[in-house]
DNA sequence: CTAACTTTTTGACAAAGTCCAAAACTAGGT
DNA sequence: ACCTAGTTTTGGACTTTGTCAAAAAGTTAG
């Protein structure tokens, strides 16, 4: 994220102080809840409302400035890099949260032919495991 | 499913009505919600309550029995179908949900080497789209 | 600087599940 | 068939994540 005013300003939307904080805070920390943004402005700013959050990563998500992510048994994720296709890696225990590029070349999952009549526009893979400090946690 | 009283022994289950009711459920309808089965699980039995359908859905879930499924933005659904590594593919409107077998080949995506040192156990693909009813009322 | 329009805030509400304790049921041994 | 021990089922309260709505505050264009 270069200049956060300058991205609010080049899809039309009025610069407040909220936007700017959740804009870097979800550049600071990728694939945070919005729980974790919200403590993220609240060191930056004082105090911002729960509603404000939510109302700023909606409007940022619909404008495609913001990706959101939402894996089963997690709340919604949000993230910064966009359009590059990348996919996820996700920790069953602890929800740990990674970005793996598309594993064999561009969009190669993307390829399912249209199936039932559906026009597909997307495909989004999630890679299941356990990281390495659950692993060490398993074991001991 | 072949048997359903045959399965719940198989797994060291105790038989009981409302499982047996839950797993026809789940089979007659796959991709259905907790509160789809729950509906159709009042049709056989007249009554079941709210906690003992997710008591069924987890317990068997963990024994593998059945899949859970959690796409964004919709609840949990379950299906039947198991082990033969199939993916998914949902419209972002009515969340109608059908199989699609893995597009190409074996687990193709599943080659994730391993990132971040975590053990990857499962890649999962939802294909996100359009279904052809959604397509037509957007026209309209 | 003002006016029009958005955002932000606050508080109530909704959906999907889980937690807990009491009542009912299942399965195995007599 | 009957007990008994151990599970399940139930009902109700509670939690989490998020949305709705109306009033207050802020932003931008003129």
């Amino acid at each position: 994220m270069r200049d956060p005013e300058a991205t609010l300003r080049q899809h039309a939307l009025p610069v407040t102080a909220q936007r700017l904080a959740v804009l870097r805070a979800v550049s600071r920390h990728p694939h945070a809840t919005a729980d974790d943004l919200t403590a993220s402005v609240c060191g930056e700013l004082g105090t911002i409302s729960r509603q404000s959050v939510y109302n700023v990563l909606n409007v940022l998500t619909e404008k495609g400035i913001i990706r959101r992510i939402q894996p089963a048994d997690s709340p919604a994720r949000y993230e910064d890099r966009i359009g590059d296709n990348h996919h996820h890696l996700v920790c069953r225990s602890c929800g740990r949260t990674e970005d793996v590029c598309c594993a064999v070349g561009e969009a190669p999952c993307l390829k399912a032919h249209s199936h039932h009549g559906f026009k597909i526009d997307e495909a989004e893979v999630i890679y299941w495991g356990t990281c390495p400090a659950c692993q060490k946690k398993k074991r001991s």
